[in-house]
DNA sequence: GTGTGGTAG
DNA sequence: CGTTCTACCACAC
């Protein structure tokens, strides 16, 4: 049975950003001396992430705090748990990115990666190109100002690629037909200029926003990804033509470059999936059982093991994967994963997450007077996240000023924003736990669930503005999250909690910000922000470090929180970072600007609040905000 | 609409 | 493996 591979489209542009270590970076950009020192960014008992100096030291991700600290004593260990800072700075740099798109085209995976689609701007450059003269090429990033951009040599890919030269068209064999020799110019073309793109980009990152990255330039998500992989840290890599070969024959550098990956690290192809497509690759019987026990007994499963094995294709691997809750047509999307087939497309900016979701986890969590405490944290920094990801400032028109025009001092100071509205609303507030497995007394172990969860509807109260965070927390604990608690744990003990997550989901976009869909506000959501954060008073409190990690672990529910403290009302957020507080400025961002649901003494001025969403704004302002709420979703 | 599970970093 | 703290999607019910 032959089977053929999916057909390409290479028609985009894609490049995937990926910043260099990045947690470790954003401690580095705050304080510049760590840049040259081994640091680690620790949550919990294990470090996240750690920077070249410390993986030169053998220190790596998820490993060990412990065991770090054995590796390499003089680490520099920062905390790392909240992770407003992170959130912050890979927003901003998006949004920097973004601004570089025509498209709107860009988007983030995790906090560290970015995706943008630039095939607009690429094919804008193509047709102004000098043909005769391609060294001297001028890249325009703007298509009203034509001396806006940069020079490059368009002749030539910059930095690094896969394969690491380039054979002609000819002796690449593409075809002997002329369509696929043009085929193959006009492809490295685009992928010339997307390189060159790239390396500007990169650039502008690291000057502009103090961001090192490693970048990968193809024709989609699942290629430019993996191919920036090929040189990292600082580095950027081209996977160069030709893509397709005529009878699948050996001349694809898409084939050659993702065939010696293993199946397991292909995105989108994770590890159950992995382990379904080995077991079968490797004949049922043989590999299997050995499972359990884990170490250098690891078989290797290429994409080419998969790829070439007679009869594979979409319908057998659909057949592989089968099961319940797996999706219709899995088979053929990763047929096409493993031929370097990714048709999705790069999502545009939106201006709302889909979720908000807080979590922490325990160590010990057994009483509901512990749950209580821990419920009220979760609630607070969960209302936070909704006010600063949600909301966005109304300005006051009779004011006759737009914000974006007022310089820097009077937005910190709050005058121009009169209140805030919400952009969203969700409608469902989830409680999730993971109790820890108990075996039974006959050894039974209960199912094997991962994470239990109850909903209910986001009570109304919380998109309030009037009452502060804290009390709003409160209600929610009261009235919602402990009923829900109880119907996840009716028992009064006998349970132990390994993690706890409250989930903000069920997004319904606000009716003005439904219309014009994805983010005209995004640009004045990151500068409300920034503004934000200022809020917070950042400093050091005098608390003895722990030395021990031990030490933490048994403290449990409160464990590594206790040194650091949220004093709400007050405004005052309180960092220790274990190991190294002499290291870390903190104290550099002080501010305390109010905004203006910070205080009820503020808010009273302003005139009333919406009766169904609580937005405060003066009286006249409030009949027309009312009409948003009418219009259908 | 509710709850679970899989994917990603 | 899972450790962390998320975010998104899709399915079964």
């Amino acid at each position: 049975m032959q089977i053929t591979a999916p057909m390409r489209d290479d028609g985009r542009i894609i490049i995937h950003f990926d910043y260099d270590c990045f947690y470790a970076a954003v401690f580095e950009r705050e304080d510049p001396k760590l840049k040259s020192l081994p640091l680690a960014v620790q949550q919990k008992q294990i470090i996240v992430t750690c920077n070249y100096e410390a993986r030169r030291r053998g220190l790596y991700k998820l490993q060990l705090v412990r065991e770090a600290r054995k590796r390499c004593p003089d680490v520099i260990i920062v905390l790392g748990e909240d992770l407003t800072r992170f959130r912050n700075a890979s927003k901003d740099n998006y949004n920097f990115l973004r601004s570089y798109t025509w498209s709107n085209k860009v988007e983030r995976l995790g906090f560290d990666e970015v995706f943008m689609d630039v095939t607009d701007v690429i094919d804008y450059n193509v047709g102004l190109l000098n043909y005769n003269d391609l060294v001297t090429s001028f890249f325009h990033l703007d298509r009203n100002d034509p001396t806006i951009g940069f020079h490059c040599d368009a002749s030539r890919v910059f930095g690094r690629t896969f394969p690491k030269h380039l054979e002609s068209c000819e002796t690449a064999a593409v075809s002997i037909t002329n369509t696929s020799c043009n085929d193959f110019e006009d492809l490295l073309l685009r992928l010339r200029l997307g390189s060159h793109l790239a390396e500007h980009l990169r650039h502008q990152l690291e000057e502009q926003k103090g961001y090192t990255s490693t970048v990968g330039i193809s024709t989609n998500k699942l290629l430019s990804k993996l191919v920036g992989n090929v040189n990292k840290p600082k580095n950027q890599t081209t996977l160069l033509p030709p893509y397709s070969s005529p009878q699948g024959g050996a001349a694809s550098n898409v084939t050659n470059f993702i065939d010696d990956h293993d199946i397991g690290k292909i995105p989108g192809i994770g590890f159950k999936m992995a382990h379904k497509i080995r077991n079968y690759v490797l004949g049922r019987p043989a590999a299997f059982d050995a499972g359990l026990v884990y170490g250098p007994t690891k078989e290797n499963v290429k994409v080419r093991d998969v790829r070439t094995l007679d009869g594979m294709g979409p319908e057998l691997l659909g057949r592989l994967l089968a099961g319940p809750g797996v999706p219709k047509d899995l088979g053929e999307k990763v047929w096409g994963l493993i031929n370097g087939v990714d048709v999705t497309q790069v999502a545009k900016a939106k201006a709302v997450p889909q979720q908000i979701s807080i979590e922490d986890s325990y160590i010990k969590l057994d009483e509901v007077s512990q749950a209580k405490k821990e419920l009220g944290m979760l609630a607070r920094s969960l209302v936070k996240r909704m006010r600063m990801d949600l909301t966005s400032p109304i300005e006051d028109d009779n004011l006759g000023r737009d914000l974006e025009e007022d310089d820097e001092d009077q937005v910190q100071t709050g005058s121009a924003v009169t209140s805030l509205r919400w952009m969203a609303h969700p409608k469902t507030l989830r409680l999730s736990t993971r109790p820890r497995l108990a075996l039974n007394p006959d050894g039974t172990r209960s199912r094997t669930f991962n994470r239990i969860s109850k909903s209910t509807n986001m009570p109304t109260f919380v998109f309030g503005f009037t009452q502060g965070v804290d009390v709003i927390a409160d209600k929610m604990v009261e009235e919602t999250l402990l009923p829900l608690f109880h119907k996840l744990h009716p028992e009064k003990s006998g349970w132990n909690l390994s993690l706890v997550n409250l989930c903000a989901t069920n997004m319904s976009p606000t009716a003005s910000d439904a219309k014009d869909g994805a983010g005209r506000d995004i640009g004045r959501m990151f500068k409300k922000q920034d503004d934000m954060l200022r809020e917070w008073k950042v400093e050091d409190v005098d608390i003895a470090p722990s030395d021990e990690d031990e030490n933490d672990q048994q403290k449990g529910i409160n464990g590594l929180d206790a040194g650091k403290t949220v004093v709400g009302q007050e405004h005052t957020l309180a960092l220790t970072s274990v190991g190294s507080e002499d290291l870390l400025d903190f104290t550099q961002e002080t501010l305390q600007e109010d905004v203006a649901w910070d205080s009820d003494d503020d808010t009273q001025n302003l005139g009333e609040s919406c009766r169904i969403c609580g937005a405060v704004m003066p009286s006249y302002a409030m009949l027309a905000h009312e009409r948003f709420h009418d219009l259908p979703d």
